[in-house]
DNA sequence: AAGGATTGCTTTTTT
DNA sequence: AGCAATCCTT
């Protein structure tokens, strides 16, 4: 051994060690926010190879992302050599299913040069398979059929098993069927399938089982709360028999249901290994006293939980800043505010992190950033590999792997346009269907046919010819050769060069392609397109770049910052609204989310809300989020100086909820209008500028204002810092 | 077949 | 408001 296990346990508090040394059994770690979990994932690999004469290559870690399998990596990198590091299955379990499934392709009766279809994908191949059906896209919506479709197979339901109460079940019954054979025939497997296709496979080949169970001798999962069914089958099937599994979970911050996630996977753990040994991590060594106050008191008033009682020894700290906003754009002048006095302060950009719901939320959070002249970095968004360039280019590179992806064919076969068009494509469709071929052999065939008109047979036929060219070079020429290829060959740089800034962007992206492909010089294509599947824009935040982070609360967990913004904390959107017409439980998991936002804080946490926000184009009113009036009095700081007034405007008309379907209270009261068209107001934020219009709507003075930089903006009279300005 | 205009729909969240 | 899908014109 290079390395002394002794010392390294030295390091970990009580609780740490005893899970890191717990017997070789099955153990559930219940780790609360900032415990030190990663590191007592490590510790116990290190603990097993030490104690249990563990080989390295005998160990399986499961994690969420692909950046904790990395850090993951590392970490035993430092611990146990890099040698050992390598020699170990470290992955989330998508990544690790994929090359399980790439090396017993035979047995699992796949093609082992299988392509994955993302979401993007999944989505282009409901909508075919609904029009191949003849099916109303209207009653039968594509995205509401995939999400089912998904469902069904996070829960092992085959088609064939999915159970039928209504006629749309019927109709998704259907779908899911021929989608799977769709899928069958490109030789493709979507996200789904990645989890299913192994249990499928172990199920079915008990020897290929046993020689897994025999390969990963020591099982670790990470964020175990956020497991599927199947993956906690996976799981089980590889250690029901050795029964060495080490799994670390937090059921506060379950965050995923809506993907198929069931915390209550940690139940069935307890259920199915009666002889587990459970352990609770509850030192939390991230966040200071108030901040991990607070959080303990909204996450506490969950139903669905077990009591945790965490604790830290960062006493005190600064309290926690509440700020309500006019509207989202204040909001982020705030922040921006905030952050550069942050920065007076000695913190770093890279060190201040702004979460919110949605993704659409950061917009205005962009734009201030950008306004201020401070660098940003945002995470998720329109994601690198959903680009329409991208996806494009990686549908070229995809038809020369696998002729027989339809859903790349379909993207490519007109782009850049090439004469050929709608008609030609149902030609194709109907040959390839007759002849049971994939569109790219279904053109083919027509082409020997020589049954299209002259221009059109030409088009097709060179573009086939192209595919056909990349097709043989596959495996002959590196993936950056093959793609300078297709590049060239397509003239795609031209046709995304349209000369707009857009088109100038797009290229860029193209090339920021090029470059991640060169850097894997040997890398064989069919692994080239199954990485960029499976990687997640969390997993590309770079650690060396000095830039504030704008990022969801979802791609936030397993994240920490010095300092955190949490914005839009408002009913509809945090709780968000879909959740509050869903159920009491969706409401919960909204509460967790903030939960996690909250806890990714070290020493500031700002909360902040919009007493305005735009949805779908039009400013609507908006309520401070419940989950605010759980925090005490004493964790914050209540920034809001003109609160008083508002809370009497906004309690009359955004309580409870908001939008439109709220109704309003009738409220009839006859406004003095104070403001009138061409008189000089000053605003605190926007300067000085004309009110245009003055009108009264729900009982309150709404002025139009214009700007002296041009800026028209809608104001609440008596809520906004707006203030008349005397002329002399 | 291509490109522009119009409609209608959307927003949770992502491996 | 912004964007994709669809319609409409050339």
């Amino acid at each position: 051994m290079t390395y002394d296990i002794e010392s390294l346990l030295a390091t970990l508090n009580a609780q740490q060690r005893a899970a890191v040394t717990a017997s070789d059994g099955p153990v559930l770690v219940l780790a609360g926010p900032g415990s030190g979990k990663t590191r007592v994932l490590a510790h116990r690999v290190a603990w097993l190879l030490a104690h249990e004469g563990a080989a390295p290559w005998r160990v399986l870690a499961v994690t969420f992302t692909n950046k904790a399998a990395r850090e993951m990596r590392s970490r035993l990198g430092r611990m146990l050599g890099d040698d050992a590091a390598r020699e170990m299955t470290i992955g989330t379990f998508h990544a690790t299913c994929a090359r399980i499934l790439r090396r017993e392709a035979e047995h699992a009766g796949l093609d082992r040069n299988y392509l994955i279809f993302d979401s993007d994908d999944q989505l282009a191949v409901v909508k075919r398979v609904v029009k191949a059906l003849g099916l109303d896209d209207k009653r039968y919506r594509p995205r509401a059929l995939h999400a089912a479709i998904s469902r069904a197979k996070n829960e092992l339901l085959a088609p064939a098993d999915y159970p039928v109460l209504t006629y749309y079940d019927e109709i998704v019954k259907r779908v899911y069927g021929k989608y799977q054979e769709t899928l069958q025939e490109s030789n493709a497997l979507d996200f789904d399938d990645l989890l299913v296709e192994p249990v499928r496979l172990f199920r079915e080949n008990p020897e290929v089982l046993d020689k897994y169970r025999r390969r990963f001798r020591y099982v670790l999962v990470d964020e175990f709360q956020d497991t599927n069914i199947a993956q906690y089958t996976l799981v089980r099937l590889l250690t029901e028999e050795h029964r060495s599994l080490f799994v670390v979970a937090d059921e506060d911050q379950s965050i995923y249901s809506w993907r198929g996630a069931d915390y209550r996977n940690i139940q069935r753990l307890r259920n199915d290994y009666p002889e587990l040994v459970q352990i609770l991590l509850t030192e939390n060594y991230r966040s200071t006293q108030i901040i991990l106050d607070a959080a303990q008191a909204v996450i506490s008033r969950n139903f669905d939980r077990t009591p945790k009682e965490l604790f830290t020894r960062k006493e005190g700290g600064p309290r926690i800043t509440l700020r309500e906003a006019y509207d989202e754009e204040e909001e982020a002048a705030y922040i921006v505010g905030e952050v550069r006095s942050l920065a007076r302060e000695g913190f770093h950009w890279s060190d201040v992190a702004v979460m919110y719901r949605t993704n659409a939320q950061s917009r205005a959070l962009e734009e201030a950033f950008v306004h201020a002249g401070i660098p940003y970095r945002l995470i998720g968004g329109t994601r690198f590999y959903s680009r329409m360039e991208i996806k494009d280019v990686l549908a070229f590179l995809r038809l020369a792997q696998n002729p027989d992806d339809d859903v790349s064919f379909l993207r490519v076969v007109g782009t850049p346009p090439r004469g050929i068009g709608a008609r030609t494509i149902a030609k194709i469709s109907a040959e390839a269907a007759t002849a049971g071929l994939s569109l790219f052999r279904g053109a083919q065939r027509i082409l020997t046919l020589g049954t299209l008109g002259g221009r059109t047979h030409n088009a097709l036929a060179a573009f086939v010819e192209l595919v056909a060219g990349w097709q043989a070079d596959v495996g002959r020429m590196s993936v950056a050769r093959l793609l300078d290829r297709i590049l060239a060959e397509t003239e795609y740089e031209p046709y995304l060069r349209d000369g707009t800034e857009e088109g100038e962007g797009r290229w860029e992206n193209v090339r920021s392609l090029r470059a991640v492909v060169a850097e894997e010089p040997d890398i064989a294509l069919v692994d080239f397109l199954t990485e960029v599947a499976l990687v997640a824009d969390v997993d590309e935040i770079k650690e060396d770049v000095d830039a504030v982070t704008l990022l969801t609360l979802h791609s936030a967990k397993g994240l920490e910052y010095p300092a955190v913004f949490l914005t839009g904390l408002e009913e509809g959107m945090l709780p968000h609204s879909r959740s509050l017409e869903d159920s009491p439980q969706a409401v919960e998991e909204e509460r967790r989310l903030l939960y996690v936002g909250m806890t990714r804080a070290e020493r500031r946490l700002y909360l902040t809300h919009a007493f305005r926000r735009n949805w779908y184009g039009n400013s609507e009113p908006a309520a401070r989020s419940r989950f605010l009036e759980d925090l005490p009095a004493e964790v914050l700081v209540d920034t809001n100086r003109r609160r008083r007034e508002r809370q009497a405007v906004q309690s009359s008309w955004a309580a409870p909820g908001w939008g439109a379907s709220n109704p309003k209270p009738a409220r009839r009261r006859e406004v003095e209008r104070q403001y009138s068209e061409g008189q000089r107001v000053r605003h605190r934020n926007y300067g000085e500028g004309i009110v245009q219009e003055s009108r009264v709507e729900r009982g309150d003075e709404i002025v139009t204002v214009l700007f002296f930089d041009n800026q028209v903006k809608d104001f609440l009279v008596g809520v906004a810092p707006l203030e008349p300005v005397s002329q002399h």
